[in-house]
RNA sequence: GCGGGUAUGGUGAAAUUGGUAUACACACUAGAUUUAGGAUCUAGUAUCUUUACAGAUAUGGGGGUUCAAAUCCCUUUACCCGCACCA
C-alpha cells in the first residue's frame, strides 16, 4: 500500500482542526507548560526555510511535554505593523490594512500545512485594535509614570506631582535627567508649560530630540537596516543624521533590574554575554574639566581609564548629546554658533567612517597639569545622547589618533605596552611604573581627595527611541492642546484611512505620513477624531503624527495569548496566574538585544503596578541557528548609479561601488543574472544602465544568512508538495543540531522520504496493514526501552536530530528480526508523532485506536528489569582499542586485573613485555599500559 | 575595531559529556530484481601501505595536561552572525 502523505495530511489537519485537538484551557489539576515561538512578522514574502525550524523543534517539545501530561500551550500570531508591509503597498498601491490581511492567510495556510499543535483559538494580531488598544493603554501608563529609585519602581505620576506641591523636589530620588532642585513654591508659580517640560524629564515615556537617518531625496526616514554605507539601499541617495523631537522610553532607569534578572533565568550563556554587554554596567570615575575663560563651569567626563589621564590632549562633545541643548553648553559656545556647526556637520554628511568635526574656540584646563586642551564638537568618536563629553587620547585609541592626525593635535604617549599583561604607565607624573591596576587605584584616590572627580557607574542602556515616521503603526494617543503633550483615554485611536500613495516622495521636510492625513485632529469635549482643517487650538487639538515602533506590541504578546480575547483587561488576572509567564521561548539569536530587552522592560514595568506577578517574561529560551544561503551581489557605482557586471569589477575601485542584494530567483547559471526579468523587479533597476561582459552580467555570490531583507529566501511551498509536511518536519531536525547555524542544502531529503515509506511499509504487508499480538521477546524489549531512554534524553537537550537517527536504527533492528509485534510498535508510533503526526495519526487510527495520538502517554522505559549481570569492557592497549572481554557487572577491580593478567590474548599482544600499569574503570572500560 | 559562534570522511552529521572516533543518512561503486526507471533489495565505501591477513595515520593547524582528548588548557588560521565602531 503506497504512502500517499497529501490524503493523510489533509485528513488529519482537518479532523484536528475539527476537533480542536490542540486548543487549551485552565486546568488547575495540571501543571503547565507554556512554550512560546518569537512572534513572526507576516511579509509579503511568506514563510522561508528557515523559519520552521523553531516552529517545528518546538513542536515537538510541546508534544512530548504534552506526552508526560503537562497542560502545554503553544500559542502563535503576528506582529503584523510594521515598515516592510508599508513599503510594499507605497510600491504596490494595496492599502496595508489588506496587505496585512492577505500576507497574514498566506503564513496561516504555510503554518497550518506543517502539523504544528498551535492553539489557533489564541491567535493574535498586533494591528488589531482589540489588541493594540491595550498597547495604548500602556503607553498611557507609561506616560503616566516616573522612576521611584527609592523604591526601586515605577509610580504614578501623581504621587511626583503632589510631592512637588509640598516639598519641591528635594526629597525626590528619582531616575530623572532633571538635576536642578525646586521648592514647593518654585514649582507652583511655574507655568503649565514650564511645568510639564520639567515633568518630560521624569516621566518613563518623555519627549526628547533624538536623531534619525534622513534621506532628502527619498523625503522620508529611513531605518538602519535601508542603509548602506551612508546611502540608502533604494537607489543609493546620501543619508543624513537629523535630530528631531522624538518619543522615548525610560528603559535606562530599569538597567540594574535588568542585569539582575538574567541570574534568574535560563538563558544560553552567549545570550546572558549580549544582554550583560548591552546594559554594558561600567564603574569608573567621572573627572571635572573646568573651562578656561570661566573655572566656575565644569564639564564632568566619564572614563574607565582614569589611568591615561595625562594623554589627554583633546575633548569631544559628541554632535548628539544632549549637551548641546543644555545652558552650561551655550556658555561655551552660543547657540547660534551650535546651529551653525551642526548645519556644516551635517551637509559635510555624518558618515562615520569619515574624519568630521569643529574646533569650539574654547579649552578645557587639565585637572592635574593645568594645561590648555581644545574642546571639539564631533560625532566621530562617539555620537551618543547621554554623553556629555570624551577626553580623547590619541596614543592609544585608534579613532583619536585619526582624529587628532586630521586637525594636527598633539600625541603624547603615557603606556608602554610590551605585552597584553605588562602594560605601565609613562610620562604621567606619579603614576610612571605603575601597572594598569595600581594606576588607577591611584589616581582614583588623588582625584577624589583632591575633588578633582567623583565615583561613577555607567550603563552603556540607551532609553529606547518610540516615535516612528510611518503610517502602518499603533497611533500614539496623544493630542497636544499649546504645545502640551496630553493622553487620550478614549481606545482604541484608530489609525485614520489614508489614501495611497499617502507618502508623498517631494516633501523636504521630515514628517510622518500622518501630519498629511486629513482626518487627524482631537475634538476634547466630545472625544473624537475630527477633520484636521478643524484645529482652532481651543476645543480641538492637532494630534500625534508618529506612530510607535513595531517592537511596541511585540513586547508584550506573550501575556495577551494567555486571554486573547479579553474585552474588558488586557489580561484577566485568574488566568495570569496560572500561566504566569514563558516556560520555553524559541527564536533567533538575532533577538538576542533588541527584543528581549524591550519584552523584559516592559514586563517589569507592568509588574510595578502589580499587573502581573512575575518579575521575567521568559525563563528559558533556546536559539535556533540560522540557515545560510548563498545571496546574490550586484555592484552600483555610487556617483553615476551605473550597475557593472562583477567579472568586470576592479577591486582596487570597490570602494567605489555600493553592494546591493538581488532576489536570488533572477539568477541562471550559478552567477548569471537573468538582466530582463531583474529590470522588473524594481523600478530604479529599469532606468539604469547595465555594463555586460561579453553579453552576460554576473554577480557575486556571497554566504549569508537567510532573510528577506538580503533577498535571498527559498520559499518551503515546493518541498511540502512534493515530499509532504512530514517528510519536511524531519528532515528540518536532520539538519543538525538546532542551535547550530547550517548552510541549505536539499539533497539530504531523499533519505528522509525514503524512511517514512519504509516506517510506512514497515506497517504494511502486501498491501494490508498488519501487526502481531503476540507478546514481544526479551531482546525485542531491550530494544525498544533503549530507543525511549535515548530518546528521551536527547528531547531533554534539545537535540531534536539525534532521535530521528535512533528511528532508524531503531526501525532496521525490527526489519532485521522481523518483529511486528504491537507492544513494540505502539510505543515507537508515540514517540514517532512528535514528529511526524501525520503519519503516525494514520497508523495509530489503523491499530485500532479511538482516541488521537495527541493524548497517548509517553511510553514507559522498564530498561531496568532487563539489564545484563554481563559487562562486555572494551580492552585498549595504550589507549588505542583492541578487542572486548566479558566481565561479571559485580566483579571486582582486583579479580578483573588478575583474570587479565592470564588472558591468552592479552599475553598474545603484550609480546613478552611486562604491563607498566592496568587501569580499569569499572563497567566502562580497560586501558592496559606497556 | 569590539563582542559572540563554528570547524570531525566526497556531503549532512553521531560519539553515553574525558573512555571503542566516524553510528545514522546522503552520494558513490558493484550486484540482484523489474520492459524500463528517479522504485526496491544486498554488499562495499576516512586516508595510506597490503592480493589478503594486518598495520600505520587521521576530528582546521601547532603545542600542552592525562593511563586515556573531537571533548580540558594555550596558541593560530578560515568562515558565519551581531553591533550602541569604549572613545
Amino acid at each position: 500500500m503506497e504512502y500517499n502523505f497529501n490524503k493523510i495530511e489533509k485528513k488529519w489537519q482537518i479532523y484536528w482542526k475539527k476537533k480542536k485537538i490542540f486548543n487549551k484551557k485552565i486546568l488547575y489539576k495540571k501543571k503547565k507548560y507554556y512554550i512560546l515561538n518569537m512572534f513572526p512578522y507576516p511579509s509579503g514574502e511568506g514563510l522561508h526555510v528557515g523559519h520552521p525550524i523553531g516552529y517545528i523543534a518546538s513542536d515537538i517539545y510541546a508534544r512530548y511535554k504534552n506526552s508526560q501530561g503537562e497542560n502545554v500551550i503553544n500559542p502563535i500570531g503576528f506582529d503584523s505593523f510594521g515598515l516592510p508591509t508599508e513599503q510594499y503597498s507605497i510600491q504596490t498601491g494595496i492599502h496595508p490594512n489588506i496587505m496585512t490581511k492577505i500576507n497574514i492567510k498566506r503564513y496561516k495556510i504555510q503554518l497550518l500545512r506543517l502539523g504544528i499543535s498551535f492553539d489557533w483559538d489564541r491567535e493574535l494580531n498586533t494591528s488589531d485594535s482589540t489588541y493594540f488598544k491595550w498597547t495604548q493603554w500602556m503607553f498611557i501608563k507609561m506616560f503616566n509614570s516616573w522612576y521611584d529609585k527609592k523604591l526601586e519602581k515605577a509610580r504614578s505620576i501623581k504621587i511626583l506631582i503632589n510631592e512637588f506641591n509640598f516639598n519641591g523636589n528635594r526629597n525626590i530620588n528619582a531616575f530623572s535627567t532633571f538635576k536642578k532642585r525646586f521648592s514647593a513654591d518654585e514649582w507652583k508659580k511655574k507655568k503649565n508649560f514650564e511645568k510639564e517640560k520639567i515633568l518630560q524629564n521624569y516621566r518613563i515615556a518623555f519627549l526628547s530630540k533624538r536623531s534619525v537617518n534622513w534621506c532628502p531625496k527619498l523625503g522620508t526616514v529611513l531605518a538602519n537596516d535601508e542603509i548602506k554605507e551612508n546611502l540608502s539601499k533604494r537607489g543609493g541617495y546620501p543619508v543624513y543624521k537629523k535630530r528631531m523631537l522624538q518619543w522615548s522610553l525610560r528603559i535606562s532607569a530599569y538597567s540594574e533590574r535588568l542585569l539582575n534578572g538574567l541570574n534568574k533565568v535560563n538563558y544560553p550563556d552567549n545570550l546572558k554575554k549580549s544582554q550583560k554587554s548591552w546594559i554594558g554596567k561600567e564603574s569608573g570615575i567621572k573627572i571635572f574639566f573646568s573651562l578656561e575663560k570661566n573655572e566656575k563651569i565644569k564639564l564632568e567626563i566619564f572614563t574607565i581609564k582614569p589611568y591615561m589621564l595625562f594623554g589627554v590632549t583633546f575633548i569631544i562633545i559628541p554632535l548628539g548629546s544632549y549637551f548641546l541643548e543644555r545652558k552650561k553648553i551655550t556658555n561655551i559656545v552660543d547657540k547660534q554658533y551650535i546651529n551653525d556647526v551642526k548645519k556644516y556637520l551635517l551637509n559635510f554628511s555624518l558618515k562615520e567612517k569619515e574624519i568630521s568635526g569643529i574646533f569650539t574656540g574654547n579649552y578645557v584646563l587639565h585637572p592635574l597639569t593645568k594645561k590648555k586642551i581644545p574642546v571639539y564638537i564631533s560625532s566621530f568618536i562617539k555620537d551618543d545622547y547621554n554623553l556629555n563629553s570624551i577626553m580623547c587620547v590619541p596614543a592609544h585609541e585608534i579613532k583619536s589618533y585619526k582624529f587628532a592626525k586630521k586637525f594636527g593635535i598633539k600625541i603624547l604617549e603615557v603606556l608602554s605596552i610590551k605585552s597584553s599583561e605588562k602594560i605601565f604607565c609613562i610620562n604621567s607624573s606619579f603614576l610612571n611604573g605603575l601597572n594598569l591596576k595600581n594606576s588607577f587605584f591611584f589616581i582614583k584616590k588623588i582625584l577624589l581627595n583632591k575633588n578633582f572627580g567623583k565615583k561613577s557607574i555607567s550603563f552603556k542602556l540607551k532609553d529606547a527611541v518610540f516615535s516612528r515616521q510611518r503610517y502602518w503603526g499603533e497611533p500614539i494617543p496623544i493630542y497636544y492642546e499649546n504645545n502640551i503633550p496630553k493622553t487620550i483615554n478614549k481606545l482604541p485611536l484608530l489609525l485614520p484611512y489614508m489614501d495611497l500613495p499617502y507618502m508623498d516622495i517631494s516633501h523636504n521636510e521630515i514628517n510622518s505620513p500622518l501630519t498629511r492625513a486629513k482626518f487627524w485632529a482631537w475634538d476634547k469635549k466630545n472625544k473624537k477624531i475630527v477633520y484636521t482643517n478643524l484645529i482652532n487650538k481651543k476645543t480641538i487639538f492637532p494630534l500625534e503624527t508618529n506612530t510607535m515602533p513595531s517592537w511596541a506590541g511585540s513586547s508584550w504578546y506573550y501575556f495577551r495569548y494567555m486571554d486573547p480575547k479579553n474585552k474588558n483587561f488586557f489580561l484577566n488576572k485568574r488566568k495570569e496566574n496560572y500561566w504566569k509567564n514563558v516556560d520555553l521561548y524559541v527564536g533567533g539569536i538575532e533577538h538576542a538585544t533588541g527584543h528581549l530587552i524591550y519584552a523584559r522592560f516592559w514586563h517589569k514595568f507592568l509588574k510595578d503596578y502589580g499587573l502581573v506577578n512575575s518579575e521575567e517574561p521568559f525563563k528559558k529560551i533556546i536559539n535556533q541557528g540560522m540557515i545560510l544561503v548563498k545571496s546574490a551581489i550586484i555592484y552600483r557605482n555610487k556617483k553615476k548609479k551605473y550597475y557593472i557586471s562583477y567579472s568586470l569589477l576592479n577591486l582596487k575601485k570597490k570602494n567605489d561601488f555600493q553592494k546591493i542584494n538581488i532576489d536570488i530567483k533572477y539568477i541562471k547559471n550559478k552567477n548569471e543574472v537573468d538582466i530582463e526579468k531583474i529590470k522588473t523587479w524594481r523600478s530604479e533597476l529599469n532606468n539604469s544602465k547595465f555594463i555586460l561582459d561579453n553579453g552576460k552580467f554576473t554577480c557575486n555570490r556571497i554566504l549569508e544568512k537567510m532573510s528577506k531583507s538580503k533577498y535571498n529566501v527559498i520559499n518551503p511551498d515546493f518541498i511540502y508538495n512534493k515530499y509532504g509536511a512530514d517528510t519536511f518536519r524531519m528532515y528540518e531536525m536532520f539538519l543538525g543540531p538546532l542551535e547550530k547555524s547550517k548552510i541549505w542544502n536539499i539533497k539530504n531529503i531523499d533519505g528522509i522520504y525514503n524512511f517514512l515509506k519504509k516506517f510506512w511499509n514497515f506497517f504494511h504487508k502486501k498491501g494490508k496493514f498488519y501487526v502481531d499480538e503476540n507478546y514481544p521477546s526479551k531482546e525485542e524489549l531491550e530494544i525498544l526501552y533503549k530507543t525511549i531512554k535515548k530518546i528521551k534524553n536527547s528531547l531533554e537537550s534539545f537535540s531534536f536530530n539525534i532521535p530521528i537517527s535512533e528511528f532508524m536504527i531503531f526501525l532496521n533492528k525490527l526489519i532485521r528480526m522481523k518483529c511486528y509485534k504491537r507492544q513494540i510498535l505502539e510505543p515507537i508510533t508515540i514517540l514517532f508523532s512528535f514528529y511526524a503526526p501525520h503519519i503516525s495519526e494514520e497508523i495509530w487510527y489503523k491499530l485500532g485506536k479511538k482516541k488521537s495520538i495527541y493524548f497517548a502517554n509517553f511510553p514507559k522505559n522498564n530498561l531496568n528489569s532487563l539489564l545484563e549481570k554481563y559487562f562486555n569492557y572494551p580492552v585498549t592497549f595504550n589507549g588505542k582499542f583492541r578487542f572486548k572481554i566479558k566481565f561479571k557487572k559485580s566483579e571486582p577491580i582486583q579479580k578483573i586485573e588478575k583474570k587479565l593478567l592470564n588472558n591468552e590474548k592479552i599475553i598474545l599482544f603484550l609480546k613478552n613485555k611486562k604491563p607498566k600499569k592496568i587501569f580499569i574503570i569499572l563497567n566502562k572500560i580497560i586501558n592496559i599500559v606497556f
